[in-house]
DNA sequence: TTATATACGATAAAATTAGTCCTATTTAAT
DNA sequence: ATTAAATAGGACTAATTTTATCGTATATAA
């Protein structure tokens, strides 16, 4: 319960990777996938995702690869989950709403409770902290 | 992502229905099932579930059901999430560690500290907070 | 021209979560 | 005694979500 998605902890692994080399060497999909026995496509699709999210830049052709641009001190790890997974929440019923019960249900209120305890938290942890 | 199970839902949405009446008097799934059109069969489990927990106490035979036996605001809402869910972790790595990427994962102990975090906040808030 | 990289849509497989079914037991009410 | 309504709990099925793979296109250095 609760847990990270796979896609997340790639990511992780990848920009802590990114972190640990020089800051103008590219670091490709295959070695990461390689180096941390990670499945490449998903890895792929991850880097992708996040250099259009302007986290990475991408440089196509052989030698080519990945390295990051911005600045990990400024994104909040909320901020970060929610580039690469969506909203973030305990529950779907505040961002969709196309929920039925949303007429007798008791629990809407006390779960944004902790929702935004939970938001909060996590908006003030860096992704900085995290990979450094 | 990090959303809360059905099981848990339902869970709260019981508690929240029993502090709402005089203490003594029992709920039955029935009664709560139909109330707020959750499914009988899978409450019925989750009440049970608490029950064995001593969270409720459950009254066999016609005009039986369930009460509030323990004390909310001594719950941690971590332990109450365990209690239904089992370890609350960002990854599992930590708890049963048969992770074979373990020896080569660079991510293990900040995810971990992500973790704490976590766990911290829901031990700080307690059933009571979320149920009254 | 070739090889190796990103880009990305589509699909398949796996795992988890959610829900149902069935049978047994308890017990109040008739 | 019998019935009906409740908890107890194992086994199973369905649905959903997550994870992984496949296929094709494009870019570009060697
Ligand atoms: S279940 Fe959707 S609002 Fe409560
Ligand atoms: S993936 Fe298991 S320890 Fe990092």
């Amino acid at each position: 319960m609760l847990n990270i998605t796979r896609k997340v902890e790639y990511a992780l692994i990848a920009l802590r990777h990114m972190q640990s080399k020089s800051d103008n060497t590219l670091t490709s999909a295959n070695e990461v996938a390689k180096q941390y026995g990670v499945p490449r496509e998903l890895l792929a699709k991850t880097l992708q995702q996040m250099a259009h999210h302007n986290i990475l830049e991408a440089v196509q052709g052989p030698t080519g690869g990945y390295k990051i641009v911005a600045e990990l001190d400024q994104i909040s790890l909320k901020d970060f989950f929610e580039k690469l997974e969506g909203p973030l929440g305990m529950m779907d019923c505040y961002f969709d709403s196309d929920c039925v019960q949303i007429a007798n249900c008791n629990i809407r209120v006390p779960i944004q409770r902790i929702n935004n305890n939970m938001r909060d938290m996590f908006s003030q942890m860096t992704l900085q902290e995290v990979t450094q």
